[in-house]
DNA sequence: CTGAAAGCGCTAACAC
DNA sequence: GTGTTAGCGCTTTCAG
């Protein structure tokens, strides 16, 4: 600690200037070969560690992005992070994390600090709660490059990363009438949300595609809970005509259909079909094993770091090349016991 | 973008220096409040915002700190994140997160990055398959802030912060017996992980607590997993005299034991109690719900940061006060289904 | 291929 | 209370 190694003890130990030292450090293709060995060698014995900070502030790089998530505690976000982290990583990248909470102002906050620290790029998934987007569209006018992924929006004309909510719903929805169930319903989520949207469209494309319509007293309302899932499951059962299969908006909704379901006694999957989204790490445990729709989270933080290192890269060269819209992901049928087909 | 504003730009609107704008802009107590007043508005009115780069390579503060965890797609590590960058945010710090995905080569290279960041000090979790320490040590020796959380080394000396696994375990088995169970058995995990091995020790003193001793084939050396536990199971099921409690070194195992006795048709909690350790998220939906010990995670993170803060300040202080050596956190008995006691 | 010199934007002694 | 000056450690023109 006494004092810290620098490049110019490097160069003064080799009798060079520090150009040179920082040239050799940095593979600069205009250093002899001998000479950036002779100092990287010696950077290594004298454990040289280069100063980011020193390095960022003047080359105006920092090799580092900022990412914003609602929370890490939930699932789907660490498994994002996972994979951002990991790609950034082997890319020589450090990721700065901040959580939304669901909150516009800690999303403000975190992008405040992201362009204090002077971040060559920005990852978000946009809080529930923000309805303003002016600190996202500012990002834009300052060509700072970001990309969201999962939760988007549409309007803003920002590049993201989304999984294909229209198609895994319309696998689901397939997938159980694959299996002998008759009268599909679904239990929506929020419709002010695009991806919750999307589902249910897919849904009714399904059934259209297979000759049945949408009934509207088959689609209930819920707000993405344990709790909605089971009033669903209440109000389906006093119709006239029951459905005997579930489409649930994602896996705690389905969860909520599936404890009602057991608690009236049924039995799942011969008298009812039920499949979720989101393929939550309790699937494969409960009982029965609740079939789900993967949204391949970990891809997604790779594909958004990758994209957004293209338009780092593009805004680099001054280049103007379009650069991506938006990279949908497939999303993966997950197929378990509690779709697996009425007992005739 | 053209021109980014710096205090030189201030300074030159306001007819005054850049240190005093500085030091305006950070509240310094020897300025007059009326120029604060001027240059804080000045400031806001031209959208500066602080290069921390160029403040914290000066300062010799970056208001940064490291972050290494296995994998951010555990939700154990998720969520004690969540707990870490709470309060860093609060008091103005932000984290880089790093991911040893349990190998000790990216851990070094994490702390490598970290160093050269110039980060303020590092929280980090032990990989697996680290046995050798010296990259730890190393920043011990170079008077880097350094605290542990979860998984920790004693022999280092490095202050960490944990929950007691000895008293959960306690806990849980005294809970197992209260509830009626009379044959406890434990089915525990690799004993080189201190954590395990104090869960072991727990188990054996809260039997001894309650004149039982805890007899050798009632213990079963499992590797912490469902198959671990399925294992177990069908281990413990062939003595002449089979327990009618297990307690599960975590709960992954603990799973695997209920879906042995489950598909052997054996009743829980009626004929065998079960209870885990960690508080899955799974543990409430499965069925039946799974007792188990919470870890407190969200409150680790914090605890953790709040021990790296005043190291932190100690070491700036250059104040030889002796730091605290280890949090221990109260662990938490979640009382399910899963161990409601024997039918009579 | 290497050197000289300037400066990224900020803070901190030291003056007065 | 404010200004002067120096410099954190690095990269980057511009020379030669």
């Amino acid at each position: 600690m006494s004092h810290r190694i620098t490049i110019h003890d490097i160069a003064r130990e080799l009798n060079l200037t520090t150009a040179t030292v920082s040239r050799a450090l940095n593979d600069h293709p205009r250093i002899s070969t001998e000479t950036k060995r002779l100092v990287q060698e010696k950077a290594r014995q004298m454990k040289y560690r280069r100063n980011k900070l020193a390095s960022s502030l003047r080359s105006g790089k920092s090799h580092t992005i900022g990412v914003i998530i609602p929370s890490a505690q939930m699932n789907f976000f660490g498994s994002v992070v996972h994979g951002i982290e990991n790609v950034a990583s082997n890319n020589g990248y450090s990721i700065i994390l901040y959580q939304s909470e669901e909150t516009s102002a800690l999303e403000k906050k975190a992008i405040e600090t992201f362009l204090s620290a002077r971040v060559d790029g920005i990852l978000a998934s946009i809080a529930k709660e923000t309805v303003d987007f002016t600190h996202y569209v500012e990002l834009k006018k300052r060509n700072i490059p970001l990309v969201f992924f999962d939760r988007t929006n549409e309007d803003l004309k920002v590049p993201a990363v989304v999984v294909d909510d229209y198609k895994g719903a319309y696998l689901a929805t397939e997938h159980l009438l694959k299996n002998g169930y008759k009268r599909i319903a679904h239990v929506a989520g929020p419709q002010h949300i695009k991806g919750f949207r999307d589902r249910l469209n897919g849904y009714k494309d399904a059934l259209k595609a297979n000759q049945k319509k949408a009934e509207k007293n088959y689609i209930y309302q819920g707000n993405v809970s344990i709790e909605s899932g089971k009033e669903a499951v209440d109000y389906f059962l006093k119709l006239v005509e029951p459905p005997d299969a579930f489409f649930a908006v994602e896996d705690y909704t389905a969860l909520g259909v599936i404890k009602c379901l057991k608690e009236r006694k049924f039995k799942i999957p011969d008298e009812f079909g039920v499949i979720g989204f989101a393929n939550e790490s309790f699937d494969e445990h409960i009982t029965p094993a609740l079939s789900s729709v993967d949204q391949q989270t970990v891809q997604m933080g790779k594909e958004a770091f990758n994209l957004l290192m293209e338009m780092i890269k593009i805004n680099d060269s001054k280049s103007t090349v379009k650069e991506k819209e938006k990279i949908v992901l497939e999303p993966i049928l997950c197929y378990r016991e509690s779709s697996a087909g009425k007992k005739a």
